[in-house]
DNA sequence: AATAAATCTACTAAATCGATGGATTTAATA
DNA sequence: TATTAAATCCATCGATTTAGTAGATTTATT
């Protein structure tokens, strides 16, 4: 399961994606519309800016924008910022490639080879999916009058 | 990524499907095979047990073994017993949905339809991928005449 | 100088993870 | 029936992670 931070970290890119383009956003805006705690909401980013997928501008009129298109950040670039690898296990990951501690033989672990196919299954998913993609979605099934929200 | 104890039950499982019809299996046995703490592995069987994954029989000659074949029973099983739902938010686990909190409109949350797919994606790898597959695939790539070990 | 914003530092409560120790129950066998 | 060998139950524990919070500081604008 996702955690709260990550869940809170792809509705702030989300609202951030949405507002591409029309100058830095306000922490305070971000957590009020999504209805997050701003402290929490800060550290996270910050993290996030810190990692490269947001720019920020400090004093007056400052504020978080994206540090890119919305059509050139990938969920899985957000979700390995907050949450780690994607992998289930540390020597399936591509990005953090770590061997098992007690892993006689890595090229004949039958979970490894499992995981693998798991690892390589979400990671298609979450890096081919990028924040103008889930705004598309969110768009297209949009049904009656209601409000925009991303909600989780 | 996979918890300690979610490494330790798939590893047990693997061991005891290999020994499966040979009667039962002593925990301290498969905990020195796989190099795993004995008594944290106790708590493990007993869950998987409780699930009905395993069955166990008390005093002398007892033991623990499969409560099915091996071609019967799934890694998405086992990891659901200790891992809980495979899915990454509760709203898109079949298993055990649960509404997000605080949700506005499920049906055009952006992030939910991304996660649905991952959690499509992996349930459909984890729950087609028994025991006995694994054990297949394990042997299947031995190379030159090691030991035979499922190590993580 | 005043104000408004992010940023840094430091802390905390609660839950989860990864175990361990010891008593108890159950079953086989000598 | 006594002994032995096994799972099972109960209780606890230290470390880490999660999900925050408080308050001071820095940076930029007006």
């Amino acid at each position: 399961m996702l955690s709260q931070k990550a869940k809170y970290a792809l509705k702030a890119m989300l609202v951030l994606a949405r507002e591409s383009g029309r100058g830095p956003i306000l922490i305070a805006d971000i957590a009020q519309r999504e209805r997050m705690p701003r402290k929490f909401l800060e550290v996270i980013l910050l993290e996030l800016r810190n990692q490269g997928l947001l720019q920020s501008r400090k004093g007056k009129g400052g504020g978080y924008f994206l540090a890119r298109q919305p059509s050139q950040i990938t969920m899985g670039e957000i979700l390995r910022v907050v949450e780690g690898p994607l992998a289930p296990l540390p020597c399936v990951s591509k990005v953090a490639y770590r061997r098992c501690d007690e892993c006689h033989d890595e090229r004949t672990c039958a979970i490894r080879m499992v995981m693998k196919d798991v690892r390589e299954a979400t990671a298609h998913i979450l890096d081919s999916t990028t924040l103008a993609d889930v705004l598309k979605r969110a768009d297209s099934t949009i049904h009656g009058r209601g409000a925009l929200i991303y909600a989780i």
